[in-house]
RNA sequence: GGGAGUUUAGCUCAGCUGGGAGAGCAUCUGCCUUACAAGCAGAGGGUCAUAGGUUCGAGUCCUAUAACUCCCACCA
């Protein structure tokens, strides 16, 4: 199937037919097999409401490339996807789109509200999906799960019963974050705290008898109406006599006691506290020491209640007003305070929320927390970085019970149905016909639904047919590597970490990779209100995935925010681009189908296999230390600089001459394609659309680079001293073109060069490449003096060349340039003998360190030597 | 109030377990050299935030300070 590439790499057309060509091969595909290593990565779930974006564009991309380096090295890999129902955000979307209808959940009702959910998600739920594999994401779409497909919602069944029956879900009236726009309850690390500019209020609270007033500051005068006391710190001599005493609460008229509670602060405000146990956790527990009332003032959607006529209906903050308003006229308000304080608001709307009373499920965490906080510290699961995980011990360490019932209808309804004629709940794994304790037929089950991130939370094991003892089960749990980012260590980490060991008796991943947030060029989180986000889509459709991919892996370290800029992906396009006209390139040249190496090496061929050798070692050790960006950067280095601006440059001469040494044109063209293809699975993982592209037009083996074997170190390829010799030869190379560009001499104008060294032959082997590289016309090499007259010199550590540019050398620049280079290496031989003569540093270094440095020092005092020489020689003229 | 991160070239950032600083982009110079101008060959540019300490040796380890960012808690 070889053909002939264009000349730049377009990635449009490529990308869609490399994809195809990989699903149609089924190369994606894991099956359960125990007789090949397991490795096992579940993808994150997006939302079905999402599109995709920067972040999931970074965590999938390296995602892939574990997966497609763990498929390379012949594990049975399995990257399993899926996509979150993500209740609260869809449930909002289509109460939106019922409103545009003029229609509300509750005028369809239950039912035809879920159908209408279901059709969403068929219509919007494949988008990302598709979207995905724009990316190149090699994940196994025939086991594609959804968190309310069947299987999820029996885990997520088997689960709530389960802690049920032990104890650890109960459902209890509490104090909960409400949001009163998406009218549910919500859990605390749901809540947002956002610092808001408002006032606090100063108000006085007469006392019953007449005896003057208590003064109180609160940011909350609506709440007034639900006071039942007014607290101070038992300690105060302040209000020593006021606590037992009774006041009439302002507007409202209802006499409430003055307690008195440690929870007050002295010297905060005014040290009185009105207290409404209704809408204030702290003054909730205060309530429940000193056997209050609670007396709830606002509707589910934030509205005051009937029971205050004059501000009946009124939403709360226009009743803060009024309220405030009130006070005033009625000469209870003594001053108005500006007041910065944080407000907790919707994580999904960002609503403030309201803090209220109510009938909920929840989670019992101490006993889930406590082995979820050892397997980390015992290093059954490990973070990377490693300071991650002190947010998850964070976390763990003060949780707080998990509010987990939703008054939302998408989601996993809770499984939990009520008796009216004993009371009894009944919580059952299969939909109970009657009452299991008085057998009364007439039971209704809970209107609530689960928080999303109860289902996500069994994710790892939900999908591989947990709770059934499944095949996959067995072979690919516990997983590998979970990839996602800081921001919900808490929210979905943690959570399956005590699911999974709760659950399975197992850690749910060995590994956990934690990535940083893409932001915009400023800085700036990427938001729809900014408008600064950028679509990964678009930025595929012009540069290429593999760009993107490369950009987005390279230049930032793990766990750390990075900043996208467009060059980074201009110059990951540049970078495709390279590879593909090395690759043109030695398709022109190509005639063997033969890619292993050939008996006879050259000097430059084993140059290049160390290089590569070397490179591979590296980028292995990287890869395996999850250190991707490292190993990019070193696949990057050694295509661009080692593969393209070398090696390809060093072999031209013997591709180019097919006639006059046959043998010679055949080894090139040998090692230039075992090294092409070497190179092409080294970064496949990282860039695998050109990749593919690119080794399937070249002569291979096997059928995919996708599943060819990934390159390993080889300790025959450690072709040190002819290494060593080359890179004399690229010195000399270097210096004399720096020394003709010092010179103002075009590479056009060829020049002779004569060589003083020690090993003359090394350079005489090397003479096709240094008249190439070099700009020369002919080339000798010697052991002897050659006479200097009128020649620029050009000087390394290992040889001496000279130059005859006659009248083209300008004296004093030449003779300036040497005193700056004199000066130079005399700094650098100062500095090491100043380390040489310190007795501490050659009697504790280690050996090698010093002697490095006496080889350095030798190299220097060489080159120092020749420069004078040639100064010297240079001012005679 | 508690915790974490960042501070390195003009910009964006690498720099793993300490052995004298790198990349991309930008800038300057010269090149259409038969793969690539999305390119080639060169060049300039850094008291590695500050002050101490450990060490033969510190961008790297320790302490303190400053600035910025983030997370958590939150006194009504």
């Amino acid at each position: 199937m070889q053909k002939k590439l264009e000349k730049t790499y377009d990635p449009h057309e490529i990308e869609d037919k490399i994809y195809a060509f990989w699903t149609d091969g089924g190369y994606f595909h894991a099956e359960a097999d125990k007789s090949k290593k397991p490795f096992t990565i579940v993808m994150p779930p997006p939302n079905i409401t999402g599109q995709l974006h920067m972040g999931h564009a970074l965590d999938c991309t390296l995602q892939d490339i574990i997966i497609r380096y763990k498929r390379m090295q012949g594990y049975n890999a399995l990257w399993l996807p899926g996509t979150d129902h993500a209740s609260i955000a869809t449930e909002a979307k289509i109460v939106a789109a019922l409103k545009e209808e003029g229609l509300s959940k509750d005028s369809i009702g239950r039912d035809e509200f879920m159908r209408r959910a279901w059709k969403w998600k068929e219509k919007y739920g494949g988008k990302i999906v598709s979207q995905q594999k724009k990316l190149g994401s090699s994940c196994d779409w025939d086991r594609l799960r959804f968190t309310m497909d069947e299987g999820c919602s029996a885990a997520v069944r088997e689960v709530f019963v389960n802690l049920y029956e032990k104890g650890l879900i109960y459902r209890g009236e509490r104090m909960i974050n409400w949001c009163p726009n998406c009218r549910t309850s919500i859990s605390n690390i749901e809540v947002e705290y956002e610092e808001q500019q408002s006032s606090f209020w100063h108000i006085r609270y007469p006392f019953k008898d007449g005896s003057g007033y208590i003064e109180l500051a609160t940011t909350r005068p609506e709440t007034l109406l639900g006071d039942v006391a007014v607290a101070v710190n038992p300690e105060d001599d302040r209000y020593a006599d006021a606590v037992g005493k009774t006041l009439i609460l302002p507007l409202v008229g209802r006499e409430i006691p003055v307690i008195a509670d440690d929870y007050v602060e002295k010297d905060f405000g005014t040290g009185a506290v009105k207290i409404t146990p209704a809408h204030d956790p702290n003054d909730f527990e205060v309530g429940l020491r000193h056997s209050l009332p609670v007396i709830c003032v606002m509707t589910e959607d934030a509205h005051i209640t009937d029971d205050y006529p004059a501000y009946a209906g009124m939403d709360r903050f226009e009743a803060r007003k009024k309220i405030v308003d009130d006070l005033e006229k009625q000469g209870y308000l003594i001053k108005t305070e500006p007041y910065a304080h944080n407000v907790g608001t919707c994580q999904r709307c960002h609503t403030t929320v309201e803090p209220r009373v109510s009938m909920q499920w929840f989670v019992k965490m101490k006993p889930l927390a406590e082995p979820a906080i050892d397997a980390v510290k015992n290093g059954q699961t490990n973070f990377i970085p490693e300071r991650f995980q002190k947010i998850y011990f964070h976390w763990l360490e003060n949780i707080q019970d998990w509010c987990i019932s939703r008054q939302l209808w998408w989601g996993h309804r809770v499984p939990a149905w009520y008796c009216p004629e004993c009371g009894h709940i009944t919580v059952s794994r299969t939909d109970p016909d009657c009452c299991e304790k008085c057998g009364c037929g007439d039971i209704v089950q809970d209107e609530d639904t689960l928080d999303t991130w109860f289902s996500s939370a069994l994710w790892p094991f939900s999908t591989l047919g947990w709770p059934e003892h499944t095949a996959d089960l067995d072979c690919f749990y516990p997983t590998d590597t979970l990839v996602t980012g800081y921001d919900i260590i808490p929210f979905w980490v943690m959570r399956m970490m005590f699911s999974g060991i709760e659950q399975t008796g197992q850690v749910p991943f060995k590994t956990v990779l934690i990535h940083g947030l893409v932001r915009d060029s400023l800085g700036r989180k990427m938001s729809k209100t900014l408008g600064n986000g950028v679509d990964p889509l678009e930025v595929i459709d012009t540069y290429g995935a593999d760009a993107l991919r490369y950009a987005l892996i390279t230049g930032n370290s793990p766990g750390n925010d990075m900043r996208y800029l467009p060059e980074k992906t201009e110059s990951g396009r540049n970078f495709a681009n390279k590879l593909w006209n090395a690759a043109r390139f030695a398709q022109n040249y190509l005639t063997t189908d033969r890619a292993q190496l050939p008996d006879k090496l050259f000097t430059e061929d084993k140059w290049i296999l160390k290089q590569l050798n070397d490179t591979v070692k590296e980028v292995c050790e990287n890869l395996d230390k999850y250190e991707l960006g490292i190993a990019a950067q070193k696949i990057y280095d050694f295509i661009w600089d080692k593969l393209c601006d070398w090696y390809i440059e060093l072999v031209k001469p013997r591709l180019f001459e097919t006639n006059t040494d046959a043998e010679s044109n055949r080894s090139a063209q040998s090692v230039l394609l075992y090294v092409l293809l070497k190179t092409l699975a080294l970064l496949h993982p990282f860039m695998p659309f050109i990749t593919e592209e690119i080794w399937q037009t070249l002569p291979h083996d096997g059928k995919a680079l996708i599943v060819a074997e990934y390159p390993s170190y080889d300790p025959e390829l450690d072709f040190a001293s002819d290494s060593e010799q080359m890179e004399q030869i690229m010195a000399l190379v270097r210096a004399v073109r720096q020394k003709r560009t010092s010179m103002n001499v075009p590479a056009s104008r060829k020049a002779a060069l004569f060589i003083k060294t020690e090993h003359p032959q090394t350079y005489l082997d090397g003479e096709a490449f240094i008249m190439r590289l070099a700009s020369a016309s002919q080339v000798s090499a010697t052991d002897e003096d050659i006479p200097t007259e009128g020649n620029a010199v050009v000087i390394t550590p290992y040889a001496k060349a000279y130059i005859p540019l006659g009248e083209l050398i300008d004296k004093d620049a030449e003779s300036q340039r040497l005193q700056k280079e004199i000066a130079r290496y005399k700094q650098e031989i100062e500095r090491i003998d100043k380390k040489l003569s310190n007795v501490n540093f050659v009697a504790k270094a280690p050996e090698k360190v010093v002697q490095d440095e006496r080889d350095k020092r030798d190299r220097y005092a060489k080159l120092l030597q020749e420069s004078e020489e040639v100064l010297k020689q240079l001012s005679s003229l």
